[in-house]
DNA sequence: ATTTGTGCAAATCGTTTGCATCTGA
DNA sequence: TCAGATGCAAACGATTTGCACAAAT
């Protein structure tokens, strides 16, 4: 059985790697560039809702009216398209919380959630919050991909 | 930060309290009926084939072919409304891995998940194999229904 | 008798796709 | 130029629901 600080799961750092390039003043043709994206307005305009404000857990509907709000010219079926191709690309990651609706996490490493039953709202859980003692050896053949920790709430 | 063995979450006692009742001989009339449902024939049914195999993780369209291959007369939106019937008792557990698509386990304690991304099949992670060594404390006013935890799996 | 469950088919929801048009390298 | 991206609307799969009928208390 593994140690979980062996896999450097659900570690105490703050990682925001899909952020990170964003934040250091690189402009958006540079970070799709990177991921083998062609930056194009529309993703530009979607990267910047994404990134602009520190981790986010939303789904593509979520998304698709902040674009309209914002007056930004994006159809729903872009806003499907581009997250499945941020996804692709190892920008975002789908979280399966909910059945049938996907939620999309701007933090792409491995930390727990937590899930408000009452509301459906996600939150990151605290950091440092959740550590493993063990974890399972992967079956022969396989590997681990990551871990994924829900914590489900509701009231009291 | 609660210890994780305060709230007895994954512990190595292999708990199937759904089919306790089942198993010890007590009829489908009684052990619906302890949950609050009216015993019908379909949910007799649909009760005996999930309890028959030990811990089953299915989805509503592989219980309705089972049926179907036992030539049970039960049609899909009964077997929809009884999956739901039954996870509302708590006889039944979601478990949400997949978006747009609801798998159910017939084992309803705390347990952690493989998920083979190649094929889409959910196996329970052995027992025993992952511990927490802390669980974050639940918000003001908010307690923790369930934990749980996928360990996502690719061929290597 | 009254309440609850069943089954079919139609409706709904989130998501994906086909295709004509547009756009960025 | 021209592969790749967009947008609309239609297609899709999983799930839910309305309603007439049947079964259980």
């Amino acid at each position: 059985m593994k140690q979980a600080e062996n896999r450097g799961i659900f570690s105490d750092m703050n990682t925001m790697v899909s952020s990170d390039a964003a934040r250091q003043g690189e402009n958006c043709a540079t970070w799709l560039a990177r991921a083998g994206l062609r930056p194009t307005r529309q993703r530009c305009a979607l990267a910047a809702l994404l990134i602009g404000g520190g981790n986010r857990h939303l789904t593509a509907e979520a998304l698709h009216g902040e674009a309209q709000g914002a007056a930004m010219g994006v159809s729903l079926a872009t806003v499907y398209n581009t997250l499945k191709a941020f996804t692709a690309a190892g920008l975002l990651r789908e979280i399966a919380i909910e059945p049938g609706r996907v939620y999309y996490d701007t933090r792409i490493d491995d930390h727990p959630h937590f899930y408000h039953e009452s509301d459906g709202t996600i939150a990151d859980a605290p950091v440092g919050s959740v550590a493993f003692a063990s974890l399972p050896e992967a079956p022969e053949g396989m590997e681990i991909a990551s871990v994924d920790v829900v914590v489900r709430l509701r009231a009291k």
